[in-house]
DNA sequence: CTGAAAGCGCTTACAG
DNA sequence: CTGAAAGCGCTTACAG
C-alpha cells in the first residue's frame, strides 16, 4: 500500500508538504482561528463577524485552496456528517438503483454515503457494519440483509439510528415493497395472458428463484397463491421452487424440475432477474424458444424489457422507496416495527 | 435531519450515551491510555507489553463493546483509510461491476472506499472530488471522468495520489480497456458474421452511440474504420453516430438516420449496453425483429446475453482493471502518463 | 515493561 | 465585534 502512505513524495508540486489548516488562514488574515472557523462553517452570522472580515477570510481561504479537514471537525463535532449502507451486491439493477439514489439523497442533505456489499452473508454483514459503526455513521441502512436484526442492535449499542431496506426487520423501521401484493397482481397479469393465448393452465405455472426462509419470497410465494386461489386453481408444492439468488442455482433448479415433466409450464412467476438469466440459459440450452412459455419476473431490467417486450416485470419502485427512506431519516418518529410497504409497478402487461 | 443529530435520544437502550474511549478502558484495566492504545492498535508487541495485560484489554474492549473512533485516529495519524471513486453512473453492468469489484479490493486492503457518481458532468466531478479531498481520501479513483486532468489537478494541490479508470487522463496513470483493438476485433467479428450470413455488405455497417469527444469512442470508431480497410471496405461519415450515451440519444439518432434509408442497415457496431436499449427499442417501435441486423455491442450485459444469444458483446475486464489499479495503489512507481490497456474478452462470436 | 504529555485540526462556550 | 482556551479520541516519541 505504498502509494497511500507516501502520497506525498509522489508529488513534488506543492511546496507545502502540509495541508492550509485555519491556523496558516488566521496567520494570512490577521486574525483568530476562532474566526476563520466560525467564518468558514458559516456560524459567523450568529457571531456578527464584519463582513468585510468574513470576506477577506472567505477570499482567502478560496485562493490558497483550503479544504476542511472532515476528520477534525467530525471528531470535535461527534458527527462524522456520514451515513452507511450495507448492500448484497451490485449485480442487477435494482440494487444498483438502490446505490445511486441512496447516494444522491445522501448527498443533497451533505451526507457523505458509504456503501459495502456484504454477499448476502451474515458474518460481512455484522463486519461491515463494525467498520461502519468505527467510522461513526450516523445511520445506517441495512438493504436485502439476512440478518438486519443484528445490525440493528449493534448500532443501538453504539446510539446509532439504523433502517432497514428491502428486507424487514423487527429492531428498526423497515421500508419493502409491497411483495404480496405485487406477486399477487403479477400472477394474475400471467393468468390473464395464459388465457388470452388460449393455453392449458393444465401444464401449470412454476414459480422459481428467491430464497424460501426471506421474507421477500414467502411473501411472494403468498401472493402467488393467493392469485391462483382466486382464479379457483389450487398450487402444488412442487411447483415451487425458492432455489436461492443466483442465475446458476435457477438453472440447475429447472433443470431438475425438468427431468420429472414433459412439457415445460406453460408460465413461469420468475422472482429476480438474476434468476430469469438461468431460465433464460436453460431454455436455450435445451433448444425451447423464449415465447413457449409466458413468464413474469418480480423484478425489473431496462435491457431485458427492450429485448423481451413480451416478459412482464414487476418494477420495484426504488426512487420512492429511496424517498421514504429519507422521509425517515429526517424525522425519526417511527417506531422499530413500522413497516413500509411500496406498491411495485407491472410492466409489459 | 432530526434523526441524526438527535440519534441518542431514540434510543434509550444503552446506558451510557457517550461510546467508550481508551480512557474508560484504561480505567477498567487499571493501566493507562497508552497501553491501551497501543494493544488495541497492535502497536504493542514492540512496545513489549506483557502478553497478559494485552489479553485483559483486549478481552475487556470485545466485552465492553469498544469501537475505535476513526476519526480520531484519522486525525492524529494523518492517513483517513479511505479511498475515493467517482463514476459516471450506476446504470449498467459495466459500472456497477467496476463499484462492486473496487470495493472488495478495497477492503481487502482494510481501506474505507466511498463512490460518488457524478452524471458525467465535470462540475459534479469537481465537487464531488473537492468533498472526497475534504474526507482527506488517501488517493482518487476518477472512472470514465470527463475531465480526469483537473481532478489530478486538485488530488496533486492537495497531495493526495490520483488515479484513472476507463478514460485516461495525462495527469495520473490510467487503466483503460483496450478499445481500439477491442473494438477492430469486434467490426471483424461483425463483418465474419454477415459473410457467414450471405448478407450484402452493401448495406453497410452503422456505427452508432458514445460520445464523439472521449477518448475511448474515438479510439473504438478507429477500430471500426481500421477492421473494414483490412476487409477492404470504405467507411463512410454518415454511417458513424457518436450520438451520446443516453438510450434515448441512440433511439433518436437511429430514427434520424433511417429516415435517409429504405432499408436497415446490415448490421450494427453499438456503442454502450444502454445505447443498445435505445437501438432495440426503436427497432421493435418500427416493426423490424431483432434478427433483422447483426449486432455487436462494445460493452456486455449477462442479462441480455442469455435474453439474446446472438449478440455478440466485447466484455470489458473490469476485475483484471481493478486488479491493475490496485496494484499501481500498492506500488506507485508509474508516471503520470502511463496507460495500461486491458483487452476486452469477445463473447457470442 | 509502562505512563505522562503533546498534538492532529477543528468547534464552541465563555470572556471581553 | 473578536480571541484564548478547552476538548473531541486517538497516536507516538520520549522518559523512565
Amino acid at each position: 500500500m505504498r502509494l497511500l502512505s507516501t502520497a506525498r513524495s509522489c508529488h513534488v508540486a506543492s511546496d507545502s508538504a502540509k495541508r492550509l489548516t485555519i491556523y496558516d488562514l488566521a496567520r494570512f488574515a490577521e486574525t483568530s482561528p476562532s474566526t476563520v472557523s466560525a467564518v468558514l462553517n458559516g456560524s459567523w452570522k450568529r457571531r456578527r463577524i464584519s463582513q468585510k472580515l468574513a470576506d477577506k477570510i472567505l477570499t482567502l481561504a478560496q485562493s490558497e485552496g483550503y479544504s476542511a479537514n472532515m476528520q477534525a471537525r467530525a471528531l470535535r463535532r461527534e458527527r462524522s456528517g456520514i451515513i452507511g449502507m450495507i448492500l448484497p451486491l451490485y449485480d442487477n439493477r435494482y440494487f444498483s438503483s438502490i446505490a445511486q439514489h441512496f447516494e444522491a439523497q445522501a448527498r443533497k442533505r451533505g451526507l457523505f454515503a458509504i456503501v459495502a456489499c456484504t454477499n448476502r452473508d451474515p458474518a460481512q454483514e455484522r463486519e461491515a457494519a463494525r467498520m461502519m459503526l468505527a467510522y461513526r455513521v450516523e445511520c445506517l441502512v441495512s438493504t436485502g440483509a439476512t440478518d438486519p436484526d443484528t445490525i440493528s442492535l449493534m448500532c443501538e449499542e453504539a446510539g446509532v439510528a439504523s433502517l432497514n431496506l428491502d428486507l424487514p426487520g423487527s429492531k428498526a423501521p423497515s421500508i419493502i415493497s409491497d411483495n404480496r401484493d405485487g406477486a399477487r397482481r403479477l400472477t394474475l397479469a400471467i393468468l390473464d395472458r395464459l388465457d388470452a393465448n388460449g393455453a392449458a393452465h393444465s401444464d401449470g405455472v412454476l414459480f422459481i428463484g428467491g430464497r424460501g426462509e426471506d421474507h421477500n419470497t414467502r411473501e411472494r410465494i403468498e401472493g402467488f397463491i393467493k392469485a391462483r386461489t382466486e382464479r379457483g386453481l389450487a398450487t402444488r408444492d412442487a411447483d415451487i421452487l425458492p432455489c436461492d439468488y443466483a442465475a446458476d442455482k435457477a438453472q440447475v433448479a429447472l433443470e431438475a424440475y425438468m427431468r420429472h415433466r414433459t412439457r415445460l409450464p406453460a408460465a413461469m412467476f420468475v422472482n429476480s432477474t438474476i434468476a430469469l438469466e438461468g431460465i433464460v440459459r436453460w431454455l436455450q440450452q435445451s433448444g425451447h424458444q423464449l415465447d413457449e412459455v409466458t413468464v413474469g419476473c418480480f423484478d425489473w431490467d431496462p435491457l431485458a424489457a427492450a429485448l423481451y417486450p413480451h416478459l412482464m416485470m414487476a418494477r420495484q419502485s426504488v426512487e420512492v422507496m429511496i424517498e421514504q427512506l429519507f422521509a425517515m431519516i429526517d424525522d425519526p418518529a417511527q417506531a422499530p416495527g413500522t413497516l413500509v410497504e411500496v406498491a411495485p409497478e407491472l410492466i409489459g402487461i
